[in-house]
DNA sequence: TCTGGGGTCCTAGGACCC
DNA sequence: TCTGGGGTCCTAGGACCC
């Protein structure tokens, strides 16, 4: 918590929407949403006219269609003309501050602080008022409300108190003023779960939350949650606004209109899948150890699928496999609605020779023992080339294709825009030498 | 005519290592 | 033939956010 109301959080009020209204003048004044618009579509957006009869964001498409009046209109998304105003919008704000952080498209943090600006409340209203008239002349009249305040949890709550084209500003001092009355759910990582629990113990609003120790907090919803939420209820909240955050992982899934049964559909949707990771790790230069699978059944029943490799990729073809083999053991009967493939675990790209391609490679016949004679399995990963280039052979996981136990099917990493071949070794090849022998004592 | 898609963070158990 | 504890990695699931 700052001595001074410096950060600054402005969202930008029903966002898809307000585009679209922006663009299309006939939709203004008239109940709009956004979202997928099939049979199993949710809404992103609704217009402020939309929701007073009840279109809320997540709501299934089709239930907005039952409660929203004829004439209203239901959109898919555009997302690149949302991404282009959203720039204009970033734009003006890094015209206050080189500090900004962008956290969705629609959303962002300023740290008024790194801006060399007036921090009294009268200097940060007359700020946030301009920027409000700024943002709606270079958008075309879409708006946003703003929140000031000493942290980043108050800044949010304040842009959140009066929407929409709101804004408040909570001077030091009476953070505890205003969080005290509002309900837990207003707290950011309180949502349905945590509120019942809390609810359970009486716990209705933050300032009822404050009368609960640590301890009493941390058991109820954990660790690291319950310390967070301690510390919210006391406005103790000392996050930085940060620039950039690295991405963690990278993911594509995809809901079918109906439930899908057909394997060969299922594998070319997992194809599909895991070009659009694929190639969008590539344009991101990163690559990552780990593959997840996502499916969905017809129940709704949700489960995840993962395995971590040797090393990181970004081959689609590569990740497909992985995904594949995921699915394969997992049962599919009664049909699956939805797909997802995901790569996490990401390190920035290696370049270079460490992906060059084998020249040579004999078959053979059997992995070594690790050590001649003990049934214990040898290490995961058999071999390295000697110099550049690198094997993956892991015993039941990874490049293991045909996992006999007297053969190994190795895939050989060739480069980024061609990926090796397949081939099969023997053990007693001298290029199969184990990466790290294994120590028993 | 049920419940998207893209993420982040946390927890918990087991394996493994020292 | 008795057995601790910490740390890290991996997997799976859950809560949450926009």
């Amino acid at each position: 918590m700052r001595r001074e109301p410096s950060i600054m959080h402005l969202d930008l009020d029903a966002f898809f929407a307000a585009v679209e209204q922006r663009d299309k003048p006939s939709l203004r004044g008239r109940p709009v949403v956004v979202g997928g618009t099939g049979g199993r579509g949710v809404v992103s957006t609704a217009s402020y006219e939309a929701r007073a009869f009840g279109a809320r964001s997540a709501m299934p498409t089709p239930e907005a269609r039952r409660i929203c009046p004829p004439g209203t209109a239901f959109l898919g998304p555009r997302f690149a003309a949302y991404q282009r105003t959203a720039e204009v919008v970033m734009a003006a704000l890094r015209e206050l501050s080189p500090l900004v952080e962008q956290v969705s498209v629609d959303e962002a943090y300023v740290d008024l602080a790194a801006g060399g600006h007036d921090l009294s409340v009268a200097g940060v209203t007359a700020l946030a008022t301009r920027l409000k008239d700024t943002i709606a002349a270079a958008t075309g009249g879409v708006t946003g409300s703003v929140g000031v305040g000493t942290s980043k949890s108050l800044a949010k709550i304040g842009s959140e108190l009066r929407k929409p084209d709101g804004l408040t500003v909570v001077p030091a001092g009476e953070e505890l003023a205003v969080l005290h009355p509002l309900p837990v759910r207003s707290l950011g990582g309180v949502g349905p779960a945590t509120a019942e629990r809390l609810a359970q113990v009486k716990v209705a609003t933050v300032g009822d939350l404050h009368r609960l120790s640590l301890i009493d907090l941390t058991t109820l919803v954990g660790q690291a949650h319950g310390a967070g939420l301690y510390r919210l209820a006391r406005a103790d909240d000392d996050r930085p606004v940060v620039t950039d955050r690295e991405a963690k992982s990278v993911s594509a899934e995809e809901t079918f209109a109906r439930d899908v049964t057909d394997p060969a559909r299922l594998t070319a949707e997992i194809d599909a899948l895991a070009a659009r990771v694929g190639s969008r790790l590539q344009r991101s230069g990163t690559s990552g150890r780990t593959v997840t699978l996502k499916v969905r059944r017809y129940d709704f029943s949700t489960l995840t699928r993962s395995q971590t490799l040797a090393q990181p990729v970004d081959d689609p073809r590569q990740i497909a496999a992985v995904a594949r083999r995921l699915l394969a053991a997992v049962d599919r009967s009664g049909g699956l609605r939805l797909l997802g493939v995901g790569v996490s675990g990401l390190s920035t790209y290696v370049q270079g020779d460490l992906f060059a391609e084998p020249d040579d490679a004999q078959p053979v016949d059997e992995l070594p023992d690790a050590v001649p004679g003990d049934p214990r399995p040898g290490p995961s990963v058999v071999a390295w080339y000697p110099g550049q280039d690198v094997v993956h052979a892991e015993r039941g996981a990874g490049w293991v294709w045909g996992s006999g136990l007297n053969r190994v099917t190795v895939r050989f990493e060739g480069p980024r825009t061609a990926p090796g071949p397949v081939r099969t070794l023997a053990a007693d090849d001298p290029a199969l030498q184990p990466a790290d022998p294994p120590d028993w004592t």
